[in-house]
DNA sequence: CGCCGCGTTGAAGAAAATCAAAGCACGTGG
DNA sequence: CCACGTGCTTTGATTTTCTTCAACGCGGCG
């Protein structure tokens, strides 16, 4: 509750999509509460549970993931910080799939109600929260392409692809060689593949010289290698400012935010 | 631009999720011009071209797909009447996916800064499309569960039984035999399977009296089975209300929207 | 030391893809 | 009215991809 609490991290999240008002700026900065840390492999919320809260993340790595009646699991998403975790419970009752965490994390929590808010008192800021889950719709979009249509070598590729595309704009990468803390079961689950099967095909893609095995994860060789092998195409991640800002000033003729 | 423009369709939509107020009813309705109609088996956009638009589907059926370079293709959406269509591509410069007709079918357009507009007036109805678009997002992870930890013959079930609850909430059920006008090719890149398998495993389906052919399509025979064998929980079709109105409540104690 | 989580490997089997060819309904033109 | 093409379904035979089962390695840690 004491004004130390830092919230230029969150604001900046929103400010990725255009620049903020101060008063957009003050109003986001007033819903931050103090964050929330979980150690590695611990449950955030189960699936199931009342879905009251969301979460931008902003240290470590976290999964949302689907456990099936038989055993199995789908993987349905891994977060990077910055990512905003949760968005598409609003409305509903229960979460549709748990989340958990693969590093140590940390992560500032608001509840739904908040959004609300947010929606009242700021067009603007709806705009950048509408925007937002339009490219996560994207991304989830692109893994059902990569589920359905690729074999086991390209889904792999692609994943990691898409991985290191995200991260990178997130954080400055760390040399040339990106390193993925991601186990190979979770991989397995996430691309609807068994982990003896993703072993081999993480085996083949070694040998090819493109990624390279650390600890529990692995390392990225040859980003552009892997490119290659997946097909990919970076369109689905990146959002478009300009047409976002357009949107804005023909909505907006209106409303003249006071600037500061 | 006459004013026999019938928008009952369009505000029933929203009202789905909450009640509306007038003002909020007349917003909804200045922004429907007249829709426009596509016969069976054209295109409505195709990927790559820019995304201006987003549709309400009044009248037949229309998916989304994803052409790829090797010449497959997945289909990523499946729309019914009443389904909005294209707002995932909010702020992006470019469509991630083509948009084809199945059917003869009716649409109502709206360009993109009219949502912008209509945020900025309403918060109720941005909260409502917030929930549409959580909900769709829903919907994307169930088939992402689907594709990737169900075998074709869950596959094949769950996606009937999906449809068929989404018919049924938006159209009476014209008896107990639903019939769905989808070719098997489509079901197969809807599942990513091959048109061979989807068709054994249809008639698989058929042995045990499940389903029955019906011209191009299928008849669904006997819904609680096809249930059992897709292990369906309805869950992630269901918004609400409920919580959505207390959102509002929480969020909307300064606004009091003048009723009518 | 011994257990645990994770990665690795081989062998066998199942699920689904691919290849190739018919069949069938429907509409169109001769 | 029939021949013909077209789009979709159906079927069989074969091959590929991926899973399952089973086992072992290996580093960390109580």
């Amino acid at each position: 509750m004491t004004d130390t609490l830092d919230t230029r991290f969150i604001v900046k999240q929103f400010e990725n999509y255009i620049p903020l008002s101060c008063k957009d700026k003050e109003l986001v900065s007033s819903l931050v509460k103090p964050p929330v840390t979980y150690l590695k492999n611990t449950s955030v919320w189960h699936q199931g549970t009342s879905s009251e809260r969301f979460y931008i993340l902003s240290k470590g790595w976290v999964y949302a993931y689907r456990n099936m009646e038989d055993g199995t699991r789908q993987v349905l998403d891994l977060y990077v910080p910055g990512d905003i975790i949760g968005l598409r419970e609003f409305a509903f009752r229960k979460r549709g799939s748990g989340l958990m965490t693969l590093s140590n994390a940390e992560l500032y929590p608001f509840s739904m109600p908040q959004l609300s808010t947010l929606f009242a008192h700021s067009p603007s800021l709806c705009n950048v929260l509408f925007t937002i889950v339009a490219r996560h719709q994207a991304i989830l979009l692109e893994r059902m392409v990569n589920l359905g249509r690729r074999s086991a070598r390209e889904k792999l590729a692609h994943f990691l692809v898409e991985l290191s595309e995200r991260l990178r704009r997130v954080q400055r990468i760390p040399g040339n060689a990106l390193e993925l803390p991601v186990p190979q079961a979770l991989l397995a689950d996430a691309l609807g593949l068994s982990v003896v099967h993703v072993n081999r095909t993480c085996r083949e893609l070694k040998e090819n010289g493109l990624v390279m095995p650390a600890g529990s994860g692995l390392t990225i060789l040859d980003l552009e290698g892997l490119r290659k092998v997946a097909q990919f195409d970076a369109y689905y991640l990146e959002h478009d400012a300009e047409t976002l800002s357009a949107y804005l000033r023909t909505s907006a003729e209106a409303n003249v935010s006071p600037d500061c």
